[in-house]
RNA sequence: GCGGACGUGGCGGAAUUGGUAUACGCAACAGACUUAAAAUCUGUCCCUCGUAAGAGGUUGAGGGUUCGAGUCCCUCCGUCCGCACCA
């Protein structure tokens, strides 16, 4: 029996590919381009799973699309600034820049002996000054062009480890290291201004319809535009004489006006700070408020608290009518103008704070059949539509017309304007870490904020630095940020943040296009290959990195670097790699067990050493924390990259979350086996290579060359709507077909013919995702040139009309029979043809037959 | 808390998008080959009743629309992702 052997295979056409340069290419105006990209990994150090189905699905789509004849781009990179990098040089005593380094080397030979069509002479890594130099120039660009401020804003700050944390490292509003309750602190920050698109980038959403609807609607949300009301409320007397006398609101209900019970102010509202320089009471409360994460779920989760600030407002249709005004936690300053009114019997959030401080609770939305007298909200308030009441003259009107006649009064009394507001905010660029891009910026005494000249660029980072004391260490680097203005050449030092990472994967894209160009793109490569046509990830980055790589192609455009808006016209979002989670029975939960510690015995899961039996968790996503991770380098040493790629795309939907087994994968190596044998053990009976088709056909012939341009057909199809789990079952099936036909096939030449058009479609078919075993046998099937350079087949239709289909025949929506006809066989026919049948007569059983419904080629359905 | 998704046999999933539910694969079971095991090949395999022919039921739960619902609508339950300094 044949066995296909990988280790010797792998390799070879690896080298191969390299030696023929096969992936590396050029511009060519002359033919069609596609531009396949997966996000691309941060260099943790090895891959995992997730990269393996990452890359294998995109490696199909390149490899598919460079065999329909396009010109392929489909290169790789690395993700490479980041905290990992500190975090290891804290714990390992590692530089972050050798750390880093040392990982792409590790995860570059990984990724290669996957076997990946990728044009490696494309290769960067985000760190490296040759790329984030332009990433620094591209920001002195944006701020040239009105695209970049400065401005406070809030961070975390543990108060032990005197350090900035990122929202993950706090933990229950404590840090992770020190333990110690995370304060909010406030710093000066650099902002891009991606509040400029905000209309731009919610309306461009309609434009990529092969983007997945969910991440559209994820970003529709996040952007969060709402039309509203903007208005002034006087304030009655008392208020702080420098801060003045009105308190402007957003209100996307000025409907419910009549409803209002009382006002909100942000705990960062300069009412509020002001307020509290004379009361203890309330500077404490915000203090307490100051002393939670920054994270919008953290603040949401928190229970609704306030303070009352004693002074009232007058309601803006009735100057005798005064509300109060509480501080709330719940207010955000970053949204709207940091202030509302609210009305309890229509906002959940606002009735939660009105039971609590016992403040009127007053519907003025009344539900359609409730009477306006008696209907009362309970503790859920009522967000629907309905009739207004109790509310002057906006009794009787509808919520839309409520609202339009509630701007109009409010404008007419010149207190406010209909306005338009969005969620988004600006995006906060500066991180008080080393292990970034430098912002290019001096300040000075008497100049202020300085861009550094361009001709001093790239800012590099020192590389001595040392992290044995929390914090940044360009802050007290002995001598890096000490420099000359630029503008006046007085002493002035340099910015000591870095960028958030976030701005390195905004434009990497655009970067491939041209790795070599001395500015931060070229424009004919960019214009040839961009947009990216396949955009691979995780659904992870649904909203972030996606909503910022788009702005920053807008802001690419508007400083000439780029000559479009959306820089992904298809995207694909992946699911996650899962795994059982394994634990042994000792103390309280028991400490995780990884995979490759556990037998399973007699359908027990023991212990691999100790024979003990273990507790089988949750199917979790692989993480190195639940120890339910299978080393991918392992997997390929065992069974190849072929068999590892191939049990990635088939069991699950790409869409969905894959679970890796350790049955999933022996069930792929066998197929690889059977596969190999397949194409291997029949070759005798195939015809030689490029013979034509003879006119004569056989039926065995006629019946495997159907079941060939099917299989074409329908991989074909599955393959362009990302159903690779669909492709993979029709392979199978193609497979069984072939082993099938080729027990009953003999020498007569259409059906050698045949065979050999099975087998070679079927290894053309494969190669996308077994790429060295199709390479293997098409060696073995008498061909020179590599399959990477085969083009992909073509069904022929002819063959794929089927002359006799099987019609179910229901009775009552229940299936009682079946009836052979043509495909358009002349429904009058069918249905005498349907009646006719035994089983159906028995079903209806003598009862009057009331309609029966045909539906050409599909079913009949007789209503008794 | 807010926003977005998902739920079909023992398991991963398929269902031409409102038309035969459970394709294909895994696991399991039986048989063939083998001194034996592995591998391989053949067959069985949603559930209940039945020796069988057959009958009835089944797509997280409940309701609705329809000649016909896994697919559309409503309510509920469960799981997962994102929430602006993880990448």
């Amino acid at each position: 029996m044949s066995r296909y052997n990988a280790k010797t295979s792998e390799p070879k056409w690896q080298k191969a590919w390299n030696e023929a340069k096969s992936f590396e290419v050029d511009i060519d105006p002359s033919k069609a381009k596609y531009y396949v990209l997966e996000m691309f990994p941060y260099p943790s150090g090895r891959i995992h799973m997730g990269h393996v189905r990452n890359y294998a699905m995109g490696d199909l789509v390149a490899r598919y699309k460079r065999a329909q004849g396009f010109n392929v781009l489909h290169p790789m990179g690395w993700d490479a600034f980041g905290m990992p990098a500190e975090n290891a040089a804290m714990e390992k005593k590692v530089h972050p820049g050798a750390w880093t380094y040392q990982n792409i080397d590790a995860m570059r030979a990984q990724l290669k002996s996957i076997g990946l069509a990728i044009d490696w002479s494309r290769e960067f890594a985000t760190c490296d000054p040759e790329y984030y130099v332009h990433e620094q120039k591209m920001f002195l660009d944006f701020w040239e062009k009105g695209l970049i401020y400065r401005k406070e804003s809030k961070v975390n700050w543990d108060p032990v480890d005197m350090t900035v944390l990122a929202n993950e490292q706090v933990i229950d509003g404590k840090g992770w290291r020190s333990g110690a309750e995370v304060e909010q602190r406030t710093l000066a920050q650099w902002f891009f201004k991606i509040t400029q698109y905000s209309d731009d980038l919610l309306s461009a959403l309609d434009d990529l319809p092969r983007w997945p609807e969910k991440v559209r609607v994820m970003q529709k949300n996040w952007i969060g535009r709402s039309e509203g009301l903007q208005f002034g409320f006087k304030i009655s007397g008392g208020a702080p004489a420098a801060y003045g006398d009105t308190i402007d609101v957003f209100t996307t209900r000025p409907d419910t006006l009549y409803g209002a019970s009382f006002c909100a102010i942000s705990p960062d509202h300069p009412l509020a700070t002001e307020l509290a320089k004379t009361s203890n009471e309330l500077a404490s409360f915000i203090k307490e408020c100051h002393q939670m994460g920054t994270s919008e779920e953290a603040i949401e989760k928190a229970e609704k608290k306030g303070i009352d600030t004693g002074l009232t407002v007058a309601h803006p249709f009735d100057a005798s009518w005064q509300l109060p005004v509480y501080v709330a936690n719940f207010v955000l300053m970053d949204y709207g103008t940091g202030a509302i009114f609210a009305c309890p019997a229509h906002d959940q959030r606002d009735l939660d704070f009105a039971r609590k401080y016992d403040l009127p609770v007053r519907p003025v939305v009344i539900p359609e059949g409730e009477d306006p007298a008696t209907f009362d909200v309970g503790d859920e308030a009522y967000v629907g539509d309905g009739k207004l009441a109790n509310s002057d003259f906006l009794n009787g009107l509808g919520v839309k017309e409520g609202i339009r006649a509630a701007i109009e009064k409010i404008e007419s009394q010149n207190m406010g304007h209909g306005t338009v507001q969005y969620r988004l905010r600006d995006w906060g660029v500066s991180r008080q870490r080393y292990w970034g891009c430098p912002i290019p910026v001096i300040h000075c005494q008497a100049c202020g904020a300085v861009p550094v000249p361009e001709a001093d660029l790239p800012v590099k980072l020192p590389d001595d630095v040392s992290f044995d004391k929390p914090g940044n260490p360009l802050e007290r680097h002995p001598s890096w940020k000490h420099v000359a203005c630029p503008s006046c050449g007085k002493e002035a030092v340099r910015e000591t943040d870095t960028f958030d990472t976030f701005i390195d994967s905004s434009w990497y894209f655009a970067r491939f296009c041209d790795t070599k160009a001395a500015t931060p793109t070229n424009r004919d490569a960019t214009d040839y290959w961009l947009p990216v046509d396949q955009y691979i990830g995780g659904v992870e980055h649904a909203i972030l990195h996606l909503l910022y790589a788009r702005f920053f192609t807008r802001a690419m455009k508007a400083a000439d670097h780029i000559g479009l808006d959306e820089p992904f016209e298809g995207l694909f979002t992946q699911g996650m790699v899962t795994h059982e989670t394994y634990r042994d029975t000792k103390g309280n939960n028991g400490t995780w067990l990884s995979p490759d510690q556990i037998v399973k015995r007699d359908g027990k899961v023991v212990h691999a050493e100790t024979g003990e039996e273990v507790i089988v968790g949750g199917i979790e996503k692989m993480s190195k924390s639940k120890k339910n991770t299978v080393d991918p380098e392992d997997m390929i040493e065992q069974y190849g990259a072929d068999t590892a790629r191939w049990f990635v795309l088939s069991d699950s939907p790409p869409e969905r979350d894959f679970e890796w087994t350790e049955a999933g994968i022996e069930g792929a190596w066998k197929f690889t086996q059977r596969l190999w044998r397949t194409l291997v053990e029949n070759l005798d009976k195939v015809a030689a290579p490029d013979t034509a088709a003879p006119a004569a056909s056989s039926d065995a012939a006629t019946a495997l060359r159907r079941d060939t341009h099917k299989a074409i057909d329908g991989i074909t199809r599955d393959i362009d709507n990302f159903h690779f789990n669909k492709a993979i079952a029709r392979i199978y099936d193609f497979t069984n077909k072939i082993n099938g036909a080729a027990q009953k096939i003999g020498s007569e030449p259409s059906e050698a013919f045949a065979l050999r058009e099975a087998l070679e479609s079927l290894v053309i078919l494969v190669a996308p995702m077994m790429p060295h075993l199709a390479e293997e046998a098409w060696g073995k099937l008498g061909h020179d040139q590599m399959v990477v350079d085969t083009p992909w087949p073509k069904a022929d239709p002819d063959l794929l009309v089927e002359d006799k289909i099987i019609m179910p025949i229901q009775v009552g929506g229940k299936r009682r029979g079946e009836i052979e006809v043509a495909p358009d066989e002349d429904a009058k026919a069918v249905e005498e043809a349907a009646l006719a049948l035994e089983t159906v007569q028995k079903a209806i059983g003598g009862k009057p037959v009331r309609k029966v419904i045909v539906v050409p080629g599909r079913i009949v359905n007789i209503v008794v």
